[in-house]
DNA sequence: AAATTATTATCTGTCGACAGATTAGGTCAA
DNA sequence: TTGACCTAATCTGTCGACAGATAATAATTT
């Protein structure tokens, strides 16, 4: 989501960037069996491509080989995603530090629109329109964090994660904390407050964390 | 270098270890071609394992793609070393502070001996040594730290560091100062200190950011 | 000789094919 | 009906092939 042009669409990319999108919007279920004929046939492809398309997608933590070779969606464990969260968490502090010297005027504007859109729509009681904002509001601030690894890294967590957010976004409950939390972020960066925006930053993932793990718990 | 056994030794999975260990080694110029052709010749092969492990090398940073669809080794920049090592320090610190809590009698006797082996080489002279049990030492650290999405990112930043690393291997003064940094750290997991093994790591991994990036600059 | 164009050699992306391995399905015995 | 066993259908890993694109080389012109 945070790349930008596509220099050649090639099947092979094509055929991750659906599969992976399938993924992350659960059409597929947990523990399905993947099979790479199949997949070419929905595709229209040969298996080449969908091959490529899987061993990314095994090295994402998408799906995994079976000792067979065979492919299947790994399954949503919830222990799996408190680690991923205590990574990201960790991870992302560093992103808001390293922006915070690093934001332009601009970008500052970008982040505040898209605080103002969540806002409203937390008002309008719109979850799915203040989710949207908010991930925006994260994807401003990493693609400034001047970092290139960092955000490879975050980027692939954040994918990962939104797997899991996926399983009870029906449910659509948005708690406007989280808006809060992002003003209280965006104030930091405005000072220039890079430690503070990073322990910010730290605070509101973890509380994304808990609300999310404590909806999965109820639910799935 | 952490995973464990090998239930299927493919063509694929040998081509991936051996190309990317000649690239940590350096064996390959940066900048130089890969052609897919002349790997697969050289691995007595077809062309499909040596695809399969040059896209994960690329996902991995070991190498890119031109826009002609080309492989070539990705330029030792020492930009993106600085930046590495920046979200190293920040992971690698969570991954000593998680550990902390967590390491077994077991585990902390097996780091005292990498320990008292770097101690032992740093004594004989013998850089070598003290860089492999200094890395037996991280190693040994992370596989307890109980999060297995912060060993997979952690084992990519490692391993895209040690291609910087091997230029100037060579060189071999291994600063001794480094070991009583892993005394420190050890000494902090001892005592169940998370948050000093945490401080005491950051402040080691920079240290030793600083040591390399200054011996590149001066040679290449 | 330098620049430019034409020609040739390679390379990548994709495809279909095949063998060995695995799974699923069906059969028969208890 | 349950379970062991056998058979058939899939699937994966790997291979070679081909077309279109790219890079390298030779030929040609200035």
């Amino acid at each position: 989501m945070l790349e930008s042009a596509t220099p050649k669409p090639s099947l092979s990319e094509g055929a991750y960037s659906e599969i992976r999108q399938a993924l992350v919007r659960g059409d597929f279920e947990p523990g399905q069996r993947l099979s790479e004929p199949e997949l070419a046939l929905r595709f229209s492809t040969s298996r080449s491509p969908i091959r490529e398309a899987l061993v990314r997608l095994s090295h994402e933590g998408f799906v995994e080989r079976l000792p067979s070779g065979r492919v299947r969606v790994r399954a949503l464990d919830i222990l799996e995603l408190e680690q991923l969260y205590v990574v990201r968490a960790s991870v992302e502090g560093l992103a808001a530090r390293l922006a915070a010297p690093r934001l332009r005027t601009i970008d500052l504007e970008q982040m505040e629109k898209a605080q103002e859109e969540m806002e409203r729509c937390v008002r309008k009681n719109d979850a799915v329109g203040a989710i949207a904002a908010g991930q925006e509001f994260h994807d401003l601030l990493l693609r400034e964090c001047g970092n290139q690894p960092l955000i490879e890294v975050l980027s692939g967590l954040r994918a990962r994660i939104s797997r899991f957010r996926a399983v009870v976004a029906s449910l659509g409950d948005y708690d406007p904390e989280r808006a809060i939390e992002h003003r209280r972020i965006l104030k930091a960066l405005y000072q220039r407050k890079a430690e503070q925006a990073e322990t910010e930053m730290i605070r509101h993932v973890n509380r994304s964390a808990a609300v999310l793990m404590g909806k999965l718990r109820k639910r799935g």
